[in-house]
DNA sequence: GGTTTGCGTTAGCCATGGGTAACACGAGTG
DNA sequence: CACTCGTGTTACCCATGGCTAACGCAAACC
């Protein structure tokens, strides 16, 4: 019952090039999981001015995908459509990932990339049966869980490497997927979702872990990138 | 040796939305199969109007990849360039038709319109994964060979179904993909590439056909979309 | 030979989705 | 209190890629 997302992504009346909304209203959510979302951090996060965020502001509450805020100066909330559609582009772009990684072999520091430009332009039936393909996977190759339908969970998110002190001992759950570099970095230790480390030492500008019998150094800014579990 | 396609898609220098260059060329190079290539043609067969495709010509021979003509009102003709990157959206294209057919088992009439859209955003190094997945399939599931990065082969088309005459027996090659409904009837028949058929009748606005002991009533204009081989 | 038809081109309009420059406002800071 | 700094908004400009209206021209038709 409800909406699918194909009915959602029918939202721009009937001109498809709405790729500009998806990225705005999935920026929005994603950025919604640390708190209310200021205009000018969404621009910063787009790399776009803030000109650009206003005026998208104005076009996505007219779609009805943004929450009409009566005084301005008010941070951006989705509203349900709004979200839904924002779940549907992240299952998108984590099923992409999951088939180039898995399927392709792509290595892990370029699907992000790749999915980012198709999660515009597949449908939805395509997006089911790849989801079939793989298997239903739960979670694509950076440790993130994939959302099924409209699940709209909001689970706050996980403390990250760089919150930890010497002597913890986490789980790698995922890596944040937007830095490639950092990705590839990352991979190449070893440290992918489901390593077992232990923090050795963490000062203010690096963090060094035990995996096995490696001894890693990161960056924080390397570190803030790998959430964590026990 | 020579540019592989990714440098060709850098072709509008920075700018990344060159979807609509990619579908001229795409395009020329597929009129050009039956002889010149006239604007008004392209235009219809683009569904944009002349005025559109004056515009695009001045664009492309801007961007070498439609050569110059001295004299205006010249068919349109493709550049070295323009040709290599036509084949790649036609290689590009009919790996992913063969991709959606064979692993995620979309029916058959669906595959182009799902091509038609990613084809212009997936990578080169993609494309050559996907085509590794499949064994580097040689046809696509309408029957249209699958070309080779810059392979430029030039055969003329195929006889189609339509021009036969009672008592012919040919192998059905291809089927033309650009016609949903058309390729959702065919399949429907079982009028797939490499079936076996005697043509039974012939007048001018129907062909009747036998595929094993199938009779088959086929408007000429579903014939004319049915390349044929001996 | 005149007329119609089709073709390619120009001029000008529109929506999208970017951008700068400039402003008003509110929160801190001196 | 004045000042600065960050924020959101407005007014404009730009390129893309469509469109219609209108024109010059060539070929076909009567």
């Amino acid at each position: 019952m409800g909406n699918t997302s194909a009915e959602l992504l029918a939202v721009g009346s009937d001109r498809s090039p709405l790729r500009a909304r998806e990225d705005y209203v999935k920026a929005i959510y994603q950025l919604g999981a640390d708190g209310p979302v200021r205009a000018a951090a969404l621009a910063r996060y787009l790399h776009v001015s803030r000109v650009s965020v206003s005026k998208a502001k104005r076009q996505l509450e007219a779609e009805g995908l943004l929450e009409r805020e009566r005084e301005p100066s008010q941070p951006l909330r989705l509203s349900r459509r709004g979200r839904k559609l924002a779940v549907a582009m992240v299952r998108r772009h984590r099923l992409l990932e999951t088939f180039f990684h898995r399927a392709l072999r792509v290595p892990l520091d370029r699907v992000h990339a790749e999915a980012e430009r198709i999660e515009h332009v597949i449908s939805d039936d395509v997006a089911m049966r790849i989801a079939a393909l793989l298997g239903r996977p739960q979670r694509d190759p950076h440790g993130h869980p994939i959302p099924y339908r409209d699940d709209l969970r909001a689970d706050k998110p996980l403390p990250t490497l760089a919150e930890l002190h010497a002597g913890d001992r986490v789980n790698v759950v995922s890596l944040d997927d937007r830095d490639d570099a950092a990705v590839a970095l990352l991979a190449k230790c070893g440290l992918l979702p489901g390593a077992r480390i232990v923090v050795e030492r963490a000062d203010a500008s690096r963090v060094v872990v035990r995996r096995g019998k490696r001894m890693l150094t990161l960056r924080r800014s390397h570190a803030a990138m790998v959430r964590i579990g026990t």
